[in-house]
DNA sequence: AGTCCAATTGAAATTAAATCTCAATTTCAG
DNA sequence: CTGAAATTGAGATTTAATTTCAATTGGACT
């Protein structure tokens, strides 16, 4: 699972586990699926598994690089990521009262934006769709 | 034009044209449409009309309010806006390599969106698409 | 043209996210 | 075990943006 994968990337790369990286990498896939980073080092303070906030931001690069996270987008001032271990990409509507945030797919979507990028000879690396207003619950 | 629908905005807000708030004006629509607020700034302080960094970020948000700006990207560490006056929504690739903003609109795309909105009885009110990737300069 | 007062300004301080520095510590291949 | 290379954390630094507040200004109303 997501351990030995991250073993994986850190070996090829020349880089250790160490007990904070693995700190890191047990709160991430215990947080709610999408987090900000100073939430993350906060529940890391608080766990029995401690790491600094440059650790913090250091492993979630990693992570990154990795494959298992993505950056989601940015609300307000941070960053907004999310563990993708085992989930298919997807966008993101989120509502302007409550925060709320819905994922969704569509296969045409996709599509469209492939065709978008071929007639621009752009070669299309990763995408951030995101959808404001407000949600079900929030509408008058 | 900008000018008059500004200061209307302003009048309706009970706000006052200012000389900064002119210069501001003034220089967003003389920039290339897509800036950030601190380029921005460095223009100003070259030119004629002088206002202060404060007075920027102030006039940059009344701005977005009056829609005759909007913030387009949140990708990187700051913001990015550029002036919408007599153009059509669009949605914007980047180019991780050189920068190069290629902006693109696709009918069924948007389309597409309300309909993903509808089936989550989503109130759609605004969204951004930011393709990224490498441009025709810059593929192998 | 003058009065008045709420709106506005700018310099500097402050906030917030994220990154950097570097001496001390840890990891792990051999 | 050993040792070289990687890593860590406390605190300093960077960067974007916002706030503070005394001094100034716009413009409505005489
Ligand atoms: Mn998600
Ligand atoms: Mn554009
Ligand atoms: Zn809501
Ligand atoms: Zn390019």
């Amino acid at each position: 699972m997501h351990n030995k994968i991250f073993q994986n990337f850190l070996g090829r790369k020349g880089l250790k586990m160490t007990r904070e990286r693995f700190a890191v990498l047990e709160e991430v896939f215990s947080a709610p699926s999408h987090f900000d980073p100073e939430q993350l080092y906060a529940r890391i303070r608080a766990s029995a598994l401690k790491a600094s906030r440059a650790s913090v931001y250091r492993t979630l690069s990693l992570l990154v690089e990795s494959g298992l996270v993505e950056k989601v987008s940015r609300s307000g001032r941070g960053n907004i990521y999310e563990h993708t271990y085992g989930r298919r990409h997807h966008d993101h509507m989120i509502c302007d009262v409550c925060g709320e945030i819905i994922e969704f797919y569509s296969e045409n979507l996709e599509n469209l934006q492939l065709d978008i990028c071929g007639s621009n000879n752009f070669e299309g690396m990763s995408h951030t769709l995101e959808i404001r207003g407000h949600c079900e619950n929030c509408r008058d």
